[in-house]
DNA sequence: TGTCTTTATGTTATAATATAACTGTTAGTT
DNA sequence: AACTAACAGTTATATTATAACATAAAGACA
């Protein structure tokens, strides 16, 4: 189980936390009609239950939320979900963490850079693309193409002060 | 266990592959001669271990490559031998892969960025000094204060060719 | 040297994360 | 309705990691 330690207000880069489920889940409804992807019950489910906590939340969190409704959920059920989720570009893994963040860039699939704030644990997303193209500026000076980068920046955001080991 | 296609060439980036078991060997020594580390039998073996393959060794490899030495050992064992050579800059952990690589850059606590090989597996760390300033910067701007930032880069080496995602 | 203290290692058990393999169910198609 | 493909349920187990307590070895110092 992730520390959980709430309600600070991290700057969400973006992100209406009052709007953001609502957003988020409209949003993949509509992605997935226009795709043909099936965005049944559980697959929103999950989304909504990733999106409700605005940090990063571990697969047997949500199962245990998902649980709560449902009769005891069984881990493939939730990493199924999360498989279309990650697939789809609706979540991304925070891999730092072995836990899962709800995405506001919709429907696309790419990496992003992740600020995770080491007091309250929540996680802005930059996705600037003077990082992503300095990183591919500099891999491939040395013949290396990327793939998929995975930037997870861990640190102490604006409102949780300075910098802490402890 | 990791998949291990073992022996391409995959540029090290400095590394000499011939001689920098040795070379960490000798510079661990070294190091924690100077600061008064313990640098244990047990220690040193997990080190040698790591740097004998050029790539990702995930600790439970780790962990059965001792324990053809040893009497079986148990987690605990590597896991406290890796949490010093982590501690103080002798390997790094992949957190995408859950696996370790040796650190050429000797007993300085830095956070390197990862190049990893998704067809040969092999690692080889840039530790470039402007990614890191422009995430520094990038951060800042929203008020953000970098502690440990995690650049892991999949993609394909020289040696392996077209990026691929089969 | 012996005893004290600290640090490291051994040992047992278990927690946390993730997937394989097989079964049943539902949605879309004909 | 019968067929098919995708989805979800279920059971078992693999993989990664740590807690808690016991023992041993190393360094400090009377």
């Amino acid at each position: 189980m992730l520390p959980s330690k709430s309600e600070k207000s991290f700057p969400k880069l973006g992100h209406d936390h009052n709007s953001c489920i609502a957003d988020a889940l409209r949003n993949a409804d509509e992605i997935c009609k226009s795709k043909g992807l099936r965005f049944t019950a559980l697959r929103r489910r999950v989304l909504e239950i990733i999106w409700a906590k605005h940090e990063p939340t571990g697969a047997y969190d949500i199962l245990e939320e998902l649980s709560t409704n449902k009769a005891r959920a069984a881990p493939p059920t939730v990493y199924r979900a999360l498989d279309f989720l990650l697939k789809h570009g609706f979540v991304h893994k925070i891999e730092s963490l072995n836990a899962f963040v709800g995405c506001d860039k919709f429907g696309d699939t790419h990496a992003g850079q992740f600020l995770i704030c080491e007091k309250c644990n929540q996680v802005g997303e930059l996705d600037d693309p003077e990082i992503a193209a300095l990183i591919e500026k500099k891999a491939a000076s040395i013949g290396f193409k990327v793939g998929q980068p995975t930037v997870e920046i861990l640190g102490v955001c604006g409102d949780c002060g300075t910098p802490a080991d402890g």
